[in-house]
DNA sequence: GCCGTTTTCGGCCCGACTGTTTTCAGTCG
């Protein structure tokens, strides 16, 4: 790092060079390519999705080869993205291809090799020119084309609006609700013999975003589960149903998927339905080589050309000699290489939370308000974190202020019993990495928070190392900047934070505001292992979000963390000797 | 294009549905 200032050489991020071997894998596909080379760029690009350290350093460093799925080929590809900028093979199929044909394979029931034809035939290069294509009725001459599907395609080009855009994702906290709420409402149906409904899917791994809500469920009478499910007040519309299920769309607009299935492959549905799908095909892949084929219907053994069912979870994973896996750590990411499963931490491991805002800056309630609401929680000590300056959101603070606001919360803390109430700020970090208040102020707090909110592209990573190296702050806050489900986050050396945080004594946080979950579960998997403690805080405005560290522990699981991972899973008298200079 | 507790070559997860076909390729989850 300290060869390189960040200014002169800019790699691109890990998510960056994930997207563009996404989109060569996409174009190789519309190219005609062999489905296992298309599937080789995607997983390629999954590996450096989810690479905890920079794949540009790796590349350079020649290690890169060390990732599950990058050979001698795609090395070479990042290596001429590094010198060059760009990929070669890119540039060719990007002038080769029309970006439109992708967006046309977006149409249901419309892969790439149909789209293909569609432009050889027809000279087809986006929605468009298939819809004159439909309308001139030339589409349905075309071998393995009909009129059902020149019907099809134009509905669904009526229904996909202008920009046939990959379909919205929502945040798990607006999706997990109503999933938990429906198979609540699911269970209760009376009278018929309704065995077991679970969530399955990303809500059930707690995924940052949903898709849809997959529900798995057993029941006498699946006809009763599905009229339960039609008549909910969640439910806006039923789509589809038989004795084996319903597709349905909730009122918040989110598809529901619900599979009605005997007793005795519950196991199998339940765990194929959570997938992840990587985590499905590297376990699939596994039993091949033991001579097992998993399906969603049971798994069949070659040795006795028998197939098993599961009623449970746990049992198949145990056939498959595997310990059951919590829903979190299915993403292929190394848990099928477990023994034993390590502890996770759970939500009532936390004792503090360490960030939240009052009214002296953006928050909505006072101090004595903040701290009854998180005993009412639990909690054993909070630290009252208010933003230091104004640049948008709320008042500024500045130092007399503050040092009103440190008062106030003694006081506090003097009156109430069973929680210890902090002092703490958020500190802004400036552009210089300097920040707001002087050392002999901060000195005064008991706990400081130090963010980026400001100037996201003036040099991030300088900014958080230098703050990491001020002797007075305890942790980052949401160290990326990232906002779901739009905002990537600052350009950020993730690597270069990480290095300093563990060289330095600094915590890291997970953000539990929802949008947030900052760090992210790589991310703070890399951080862990690094050495770095992180902290789960709730970010909270107002008594109703302090439950929001939920979100931040769900994240932590998702990163494999113990309890002994995060800081404040300590009580403080623990955690604050545990703090850099121990202050 | 990747990869090796059978392999450096020949494999690479599984099943349902659809529309088009008279046995299946493509699509989807």
């Amino acid at each position: 790092m300290a060869a390189r200032t960040m200014a002169e050489t800019k790699d691109p991020s890990n998510a960056a060079i994930a997207d563009l071997l996404d989109e060569l894998g996409d174009l190789y596909e519309l190219d005609g390519a062999v489905v296992h080379r298309v599937l080789a760029y995607r997983n390629g690009a999954k590996a450096i999705r989810e690479a905890p350290r920079s794949v540009a350093a790796m590349t350079r460093a020649g290690t890169v080869t060390e990732l599950p799925g990058i050979g001698a080929t795609l090395e070479e590809k990042l290596r001429a993205l590094l010198e060059t900028g760009t990929i070669p093979a890119l540039e060719k199929l990007r002038a080769a291809i029309p970006a439109g044909l992708l967006q046309i394979t977006r149409l249901p029931g419309l892969g790439p090799k149909r789209a293909r034809k569609l432009h050889d035939a027809l000279g087809v290069d986006g929605p468009q020119a298939l819809r004159a294509a439909i309308e001139q009725r030339r589409v349905r001459e075309l071998p393995g084309f009909g009129a059902k599907s020149e019907e099809r395609l134009l509905a669904a080009l009526d229904a996909a609006g202008d920009d046939l855009a990959a379909p919205d994702r929502q945040l798990l906290s607006r999706a997990l609700p109503v999933g938990e709420a429906l198979v609540e409402e699911l269970r209760a149906v009376a009278g018929a013999g309704v065995d077991r409904v679970e969530l399955a899917g990303s809500a059930r791994r707690r995924a940052d975003t949903v898709k849809d809500l997959d529900i798995i469920a057993t029941a006498e009478d699946p006809q009763a589960l599905i009229d339960a499910l039609a008549g909910s007040d969640l439910i806006a519309e039923v789509h589809r149903s038989g004795t084996a299920g319903a597709h349905a769309t909730t009122q918040t607009g989110l598809a529901v998927d619900l599979r009605v299935v005997a007793p005795d492959q519950f196991g199998n549905l339940l765990q194929h339905f959570t997938g992840s799908k990587a985590h499905n095909v590297a376990i699939r892949e596994a039993a091949v080589k033991r001579g097992l084929h998993v399906s969603e219907y049971g798994i069949l053994d070659d040795a006795t050309g028998e197939s098993e069912r599961f009623a449970s979870e746990e049992q198949v994973y145990a056939r498959l000699g595997l310990p059951w896996i919590p829903p979190e750590l299915r993403e292929d990411r190394g848990e099928l290489r477990l023994d034993e499963v390590p502890p996770l931490i759970e939500p009532g491991d936390l004792r503090g939370d360490l960030h939240m805002h009052t009214t002296a800056s953006d928050g909505r309630a006072g101090v004595r308000e903040m701290a009854l609401a998180a005993r009412e929680l639990g909690l054993e000590y909070v630290a009252i974190t208010d933003h230091s300056a104004s640049h948008g959101f709320g008042d500024a603070v500045p130092p007399d202020r503050l040092r009103e606001l440190i008062a106030e919360v003694r006081a506090v803390d003097q009156e109430l019993d069973g929680i210890a109430v902090l002092a703490g700020s958020e500190v802004n970090i400036g552009v210089d990495g300097s920040l707001d208040y002087d050392d002999e102020l901060l000195a005064e707090l008991d706990w400081i928070v130090a963010s980026v909110h400001t100037a996201f592209a003036s040099d991030p990573t300088r900014r958080i190392v230098a703050a990491c190296e001020h002797p007075l702050v305890d942790v980052i806050g949401h160290p990326t900047g990232r906002k779901l489900p739009q905002r990537t986050g600052y350009d950020l050396d993730l690597d270069a934070v990480i290095d300093a945080a563990a060289r330095t004594g600094t915590f890291l946080e997970i953000n539990g505001s929802p949008a947030r979950r900052d760090l992210h579960d790589v991310h703070a998997r890399a951080a862990r292992d690094a050495g770095v403690l992180l902290c789960i805080d709730s970010d909270a405005h107002g008594p109703d979000t302090l439950a929001n560290a939920r979100w931040g522990v769900m994240t932590a699981r998702r990163a494999w963390l113990a309890a002994a991972d995060v800081a404040n899973a300590r009580p403080w008298a623990e955690l604050r000797a545990l703090r850099k200079g121990g202050r």
